[in-house]
DNA sequence: GTTCCGCATGAATCGATAG
DNA sequence: ACTATCGATTCATGCGGAA
């Protein structure tokens, strides 16, 4: 909380989901809090009965005015992930994506860098002018080109291996090397594994998980929790203003870190509280949490 | 031949490799009278030696001259794949891809998709705010909807994802994978024969080459072969206007594509040309076809 | 003939240094 | 201040020489 300036040290609304459009609940936030945002926000007019549909053509627009109160929330040397990707409509693809990235460097953002993310099992179809789509961007957006990032904390095991392991990636695997590091017990993991771990590289093969079927996205666990491990140790503060079935926040809660979830949606807030509670027993911790101050 | 005008019916300089700037040499081929445009433009100031390096900045300027040529000389069913990646300086990647892309599309070209090639090898390196770049674009840019594609000509046996791999398994792999693959390395690829064949996805796994003789582009002879394979059937006209070390023009020959090859660069003709006679003893039909007109 | 080990080599990027 | 150049970093691959 130390980046907060005392003016505005407010009361953040920690490990909660609030239900509302994230348009009226990010100004409410405190400036400069937030030390990773990530998000996979309603495809352009895919999903109308869930959000109402964007039309492609006003989506980088609706999306900026998001961006802009994004901006302001994050810590300076916070991280931005957008999952994201354009349809394909009349054969072609729409241009909202990379419209978008450039208006956002207008806003003052930094496009750091495109993630990759490839789904081992995508949607099937076929069309007479393109194959299936395997493929998302994790477009990584910050306000700073100095930032915290900690890469060691995603090392993969050395080459071949590297992507199998990753594609069956389980939550015991990601707790396991994450307590050993706590502990204490191998603090410097590069010598101690020796050369058997290597850093990734900014392609993720991640599967989508099937197991989503109250919410039409198929956001897998495995995707916000690389980042947050990535860009956030534990007790840092994560954002997630679509956060849709609450997958977000299980990612934090299986890592130790705070999350704000924002949801328009009552059926996804209480589809998602419902999950954490049967997965997580509120503990003295969590109390604390949410009520200080 | 038959969507040439008569008036325009002139000589083409086919299974040639033509020694000059393609903004000069473009002009000279009629309109309408290539099946496939695959290449790789010279990347932005990364090989000042070679090219002369256009900056980042000039770079999407320099290239739409060339793709408005590009679109006048492809047949109206034809289809342009532009295999690109953006350079990081400064901490952000630069923009003048996707600003290509919105240029492109006022030049009349439709977005149709766009490619993911995932290089298995990519560049080492470490740095304190992103990863090793391990893909790269492949953008497929047409003139109309309806184009010719030959989806059955690509695929692939189901589980596609280690076939891939397989193909390309080198000793280590196998030392490394022997619990996995030694056991069986042989009975796998026989499974494969009886099995079923599926479309592919947009998304490429394929290693650079490292083989590299004395162009430093590693652009391996797969990539062009799969759009090769995909875009144009034996006999069609495929056009690389930044040909290098003719790695598309060995595609074609591989393939019974004639092939028309651009390169400014006097020792990359020659060393194309010299790595074509080595491979590919000039038949009959090679004479017939360089005296068609 | 094979397998194994060592080594050079990239379509890179950042930070520091020099003009 | 702003640009040009250099060194350090890193890992999959294929080659050559040795066992």
């Amino acid at each position: 909380m130390k980046s907060i300036p005392l003016s505005e040290k407010i009361k953040l609304p920690l490990n909660k989901i609030l239900c509302g459009d994230c348009l009226e609940i990010l100004p409410t936030l405190p400036a400069n809090c937030i030390d990773l945002i990530v998000t996979s926000p309603p495809y352009a007019d895919c999903r109308k009965k869930s959000y109402g549909g964007i039309h492609p053509h006003k989506y980088a627009e609706w999306l900026l005015l998001i961006s802009r109160e994004l901006k302001r929330v994050l810590k300076p040397e916070g991280s931005f992930v957008l999952n994201i990707k354009e349809k394909a409509a009349n054969g072609e693809r729409y241009t909202y994506v990379i419209e978008l990235i450039l208006e956002m460097r207008k806003q003052g953002w930094l496009w750091t860098e495109e993630y990759i993310w490839c789904k081992k099992n995508c949607y099937p179809g076929k069309w007479p002018n393109r194959f299936r789509d395997a493929w998302e961007r994790c477009l990584h957006f910050t306000k700073q080109t100095k930032f915290k990032m900690y890469q060691e904390k995603v090392m993969v095991p050395v080459g071949s291996w590297a992507e199998k392991r990753l594609s069956r990636l389980s939550q015991t695997d990601l707790r396991r090397d994450e307590s050993n590091t706590i502990s204490g017990f191998g603090k410097n993991v590069s010598n101690w594994v020796g050369r058997e771990m290597v850093y990734p590289t900014n392609v993720l093969h991640l599967a989508t998980e099937c197991s989503n079927k109250n919410h039409s996205a198929a956001f897998p666990t495995t995707l916000p929790m690389w980042f947050i491990k990535l860009f956030t140790v534990e007790g840092d503060i994560v954002l997630d203003p679509f956060m849709g079935s609450g997958t977000t926040a299980l990612a934090c809660k299986e890592l130790n870190r705070k999350y704000i979830g924002i949801e328009i949606k009552k059926e996804y807030c209480e589809l998602a509280e419902k999950t954490l509670k049967e997965k997580y027993k509120p503990t003295l911790l969590d109390f604390i949490d949410e009520y200080q101050g």
